[in-house]
DNA sequence: AGCACGCCGACT
DNA sequence: GTCGGCGTGCTC
């Protein structure tokens, strides 16, 4: 008998997710001393490769292990429960096949990055550290004590320092505790908006009959005895007061309120969310819904008796929120949770407030700006049973006990498709898969369905509620076509700059729509034809004044602005086009004596700049806002008499089966910021060309003409809802290995596909990043099993493309259902 | 994703 | 002779 080494016998195998992009799971082997500690759901600390320790996410126990390899052990259990629920990970599989992506994307997708571990993590001292110093484990204190030394450790070199294998549990438990924070997490660290807030203070509050005493001692301080009684009064109104109240409401100064302070009469505090809940809002029940708001209500209640999904269509102001704010009562009362999704751009505004005044701290609002810790307290929040989560659609991955209600406000958006990285889904789709899972009711919102949805509401697979007016009588506003004339450089017509000064002198405030941002989109040399282009990118590089620099929009590539054209040396360069940038800037001529401000991705990068700009012009130290269609997300203003979109023909000219749809929306969405409360307001589209269709039904809120011809053009042309479309695009730095494998793709899929697959074709845009791109284009009728038939045929193509020689660098990228 | 391996061009 | 560039393949 020759001698072998002895092999570690396990209990079981288990297969694992690795926080990698690794098409597949692996299996690894459960040693007797942690047979009981493992199960479905919780992570495991993995050895993966040569040196490289992963936390990987059990998604099967007891399966068989592969033949013919050896197995590696699990090395430590890291969580005692299960961070993903069993119908995560059935998501998660649906989302992996449905969007023909790898687990493991989804997973990187889903989980915060908190929950990934791997051996380069670097973790830091957290912040509360020092008061906790007492409770500490000699492994702790060992860790603790090096990072005040060292700063920052990577998960390997704790290996070294605790002389230990295993060291994925302790961290988990010491970022538990906050004892330790991992390295990004202080890169990104959100600070939440606080408003310094005036109240009063102890004992007043409790003993107002003391307030007597308080206003003997401002007997001889007359403006302060105003300012305090302004305080008694607004406290009895609001649910907060913010010091520019008081200041209003009693017309005094800071040093007034100083002078309260001082004397221990009020006091300043910071606004917490759960000290929001008003008296107006929370006592408001369906009592106060509007006759229309009241049929709607029942009309979804009764379609939910039937259907799983309702599309509830109401023109913008027809109060919808008001709506679901009943839907979302009702479930918390029945201890049901509620998911309210909405495009990620909206979510930084108004319906926050709104939701937060009603709901206080039963809302968790999921954004993207929550740094590692605040996604991990709000996944634990999650997983006890917080009622209503706000969030985008990555909030569909928390870990919910008991989802019933799935509300997907701003249905339309296309911003609920996720672009770039897999999964590539569809924010509003996966929601209702969700619900299936859970058993779970959806209630699309919107004042312009997508085509899909609607198609599916007329269809009677979703049910159908609508609201034509707006709320408490306010009007539609009145759309008016202003033809330009090609080739002028004016943007703005005489009938705006009219109407803008109308509205203004009335005190109202106006909006002004350009979808581009910077200044000008190109830059180029009449005399020889030279443009300014992104050397990693097809397109015309856009100059932006701000920072005085050209800027690629695809890539973000800057370079300085030439001065004399590098091609023929002419000095006389020219800006054609314009972007917002321009438009503030020449708004600044013909209106000297007001504020301007922009909004759009350049204004609004920094933290908290977007809130700002949006409460500054609720407050009125705005009277025109300049922006992209960040302006027509999700915003309500109560004085905004004018609305102006500067070039409509832009918007309709895009290259896409969807710009008609979109075009629509936006004007659509962007007029509804248009005269709100107490009077009509003005929309004022400019166009080349103002014969479009689309605008004739923007001007006449005509959305089921709009609906009707789209459709007709959609099946004409095999587009969404009757076709259902997959894009495959191809991505090499070189052109020539594109192009090969692109043909040896055409070869693969044609004998399948025949006339569904369009392509091989260069996009408009064909270079982005350094990176050649190629499409094809699927067209699919809409039976399951072509559908899933066709998503095999392509990985299976994809794959056989990578053995290729020279082709295995190739980037296949496939979208499904393509935004 | 990382990392090792291997195969080719330009250097101490 | 070797260093290091990238293309390729593998990780239970």
């Amino acid at each position: 008998m020759p001698a072998l080494h002895p092999t570690e016998t396990f209990a079981y195998h288990v297969q694992v997710l690795l926080p990698l992009a690794i098409a597949k799971p692996y299996t690894y082997g459960v040693p007797e001393s942690l047979a009981d500690a493992i199960g479905v759901g919780m992570r495991v600390e993995v050895e993966f490769g040569k040196k490289r320790r992963y936390a990987a996410l059990v998604v099967e126990t007891g399966v068989a292990p592969p033949k013919d390899q050896p197995i590696k052990p699990v090395l430590s259990a890291i969580d005692e429960t299960p961070i993903a629920l069993p119908v995560q990970l059935k998501f998660w599989h649906w989302l992996a096949a449905y969007y023909a992506c790898t687990l493991g994307e989804v997973m990187t997708a889903a989980l915060p990055a908190h929950y990934k571990l791997v051996s380069e993590t670097a973790i830091t001292l957290g912040p509360h550290f020092e008061e906790d110093m007492a409770g500490l484990d000699d492994k702790e204190y060992l860790i603790l004590e090096a990072l005040t030394i060292q700063h920052e450790l990577t998960l390997s070199q704790v290996q070294d320092i605790l002389q230990q294998r295993t060291v994925y549990p302790i961290i988990r438990r010491m970022l538990d505790k906050k004892l330790l924070f991992l390295k990004e997490d202080l890169k990104e660290k959100y600070q939440p908006k606080r408003i310094a807030c005036i109240r009063l203070k102890e004992p007043y509050v409790s003993q107002p009959d003391k307030l007597q005493e308080a206003f003997e001692r401002l007997s001889r301080a007359g403006r302060q005895m105003e300012a305090l009684l302004a305080v008694i009064q607004l406290s009895r109104q609001l649910p907060f007061l913010r010091k520019e109240d008081i200041y209003k409401a009693a017309s005094v100064d800071h040093a007034v309120i100083q002078g309260l302070i001082k004397k221990e009469i009020l006091e300043v505090y910071d606004r917490e969310v759960s000290r929001l809940s008003s008296l107006e809002e929370q006592a408001a029940s369906i009592d106060d819904f509007s006759p229309q708001q009241r049929q709607a209500y029942e009309d979804i209640r009764h379609a939910f008796s039937e259907k799983d999904v309702v599309l509830l269509h109401g023109v913008t102001g027809s109060g919808k929120t008001r709506l679901y704010m009943e839907f979302i009562r009702e479930a918390i009362l029945r201890n049901e949770q509620v998911l309210y999704l909405l495009p990620e751009i909206a979510l930084t505004t108004q319906i926050i407030e709104r939701l937060r005044r009603v709901f206080g701290n039963q809302v968790a609002v999921y954004h993207s700006r929550l740094n590692n810790n605040e996604r991990v307290e709000l996944w634990q929040e999650t997983l006890k049973g917080k009622p209503l989560v706000l969030g985008a659609r990555s909030a569909l991955f928390l870990p919910y006990q008991r989802l019933k209600w799935i509300i997907v406000d701003e249905e339309h958006d296309s911003s609920f498709k996720q672009q770039d990285p897999n999964p590539r889904y569809q924010g509003r789709d996966a929601a209702i898969y969700l619900a299936k899972l859970y058993g779970a009711k959806v209630l699309l919102g919107t004042a312009t369905p997508s085509l899909e949805s609607y198609f599916n509401a007329k269809q009677g697979k979703y049910g159908l509620a609508e609201m034509h007016e707006r709320f408490g009588g306010v009007q539609m506003p009145e759309l008016r076509l202003v033809p330009m004339k090609a080739g002028q450089s004016q943007h703005f017509s005489p009938e705006l700059l009219e109407a803008l000064n109308e509205t203004l002198d009335r005190g109202e405030q106006a909006i002004l729509f350009q979808n581009r941002r910077g200044y000008a989109p190109a830059y180029r040399c009449p005399t020889c034809n030279w443009h300014a282009e992104c050397i990693h990118c097809d397109v015309s590089m856009t100059y932006h004044k701000q920072s005085h620099a050209l800027k690629c929009h695809y890539c973000n590539y800057q370079t300085k602005v030439p001065t004399a054209c590098p091609a023929c040396g002419n000095q006389q360069l020219v800006l054609q086009g314009f972007g917002t940038e321009k438009v503030e800037d020449e708004l600044a001529i013909y209106f000297p004596e007001r504020k301007i401000a922009r909004m759009d991705y350049d204004t609004v990068r920094s933290k908290n700049a977007h809130t700002q700009i949006i409460q500054d012009f609720e407050e009125g130290r705005i009277h025109i806002l300049v922006g992209t269609q960040m302006v027509t997300k999700g915003l309500d203003f109560e004085r905004v008499g004018l609305v102006g979109v500067l070039s409509a023909d832009q918007l309709l000219q895009f290259p896409d089966f969807r710009a008609a749809e979109r075009a629509f929306q936006l004007m659509t969405q962007v007029s509804g910021r248009a005269g709100r409360k107490h009077r009509r307001g003005l929309v004022l589209i400019q166009a080349l060309n103002p014969s479009h269709p689309v605008l004739g039904e923007v001007l006449n809120h005509d959305f089921s003409t709009f609906y009707q011809r789209e459709l007709q053009e959609r099946q004409r042309f095999e587009y969404p809802p009757f076709f259902r479309l997959i894009r495959i695009t191809l991505k090499h730095v070189k052109p020539e290995r594109v192009n090969l494998a692109a043909e040896a793709m055409a070869k693969l899929l044609a004998p399948q596909f025949g006339h569904r697959i369009k392509g091989p074709a260069v996009p408009p845009v064909g270079r982005i990043r350094g990176l050649y791109l190629i499409d094809f284009l699927l067209k699919m009728e809409r039976t399951h099993s072509r559908i899933a038939q066709a998503k095999t045929a392509i990985l299976e193509a994809a794959s056989q493309i990578a053995q290729m020689e020279g082709l295995s660098g190739i980037r296949v990228q496939i979208d499904v259902d393509p935004a």
